[in-house]
DNA sequence: AAAATAATGCCGTTATAGCAGTAATTTATT
DNA sequence: AATAAATTACTGCTATAACGGCATTATTTT
């Protein structure tokens, strides 16, 4: 996935895109603003459920993709 | 994303067809194995980048996707 | 089936993520 | 261009994620 540097960036363009300020993320997502700030400055140590609620206000999914897993959904369309 | 329960199952089940052990998951990821117990366990605060190191070893990739990144992509792609 | 080996479960401790508060800086208003 | 308002930066504190160690349970070997 994104390197630190990475999501940084990511968070911050979709909070510019949606005009909002850090505090005003913080509070829609319920979380601290210090949260936000750290991940905008690159610190990749952040919980998984705390980035989660980030970003759903940010309408940003995460996906877990794998071969296994990919095998598996073929599997099961060919089912018949 | 996975709730918690799901991303229980999805590590234990990756790491069972891998034939590994907690422990054995643990050093390869190079995390303690509390935090592999506790994942598949149901619990849903892990660190990322702790996550991330797991989820490696087990080759699973992390996605992030949102609308705008789809339309930056598409941007991107009509340049000409 | 006993002994040995391995895997899982659980606990006390420690380092740190996330918190609210405040200072500094930037942006908007008159 | 001052003043006000908003945003960002930074700090000390607290709750807890992650750690290793030990106990228990399961699996393998003889």
């Amino acid at each position: 996935m994104a390197q630190s540097q990475e999501l940084a960036e990511l968070i911050r363009l979709h909070r510019k895109v949606a005009k909002l300020s850090r505090v005003q993320l913080a509070e829609l997502a319920e979380v601290g603003k210090t949260v936000i700030y750290n991940i905008e400055h690159g610190k990749e140590s952040v919980q998984l459920d705390t980035l989660q609620k980030i970003l759903n206000v940010l309408n940003i999914k995460i996906v877990l993709t794998s071969p296994l897993m990919e095998d598996l959904q073929n599997t099961e369309n060919e089912k018949g």
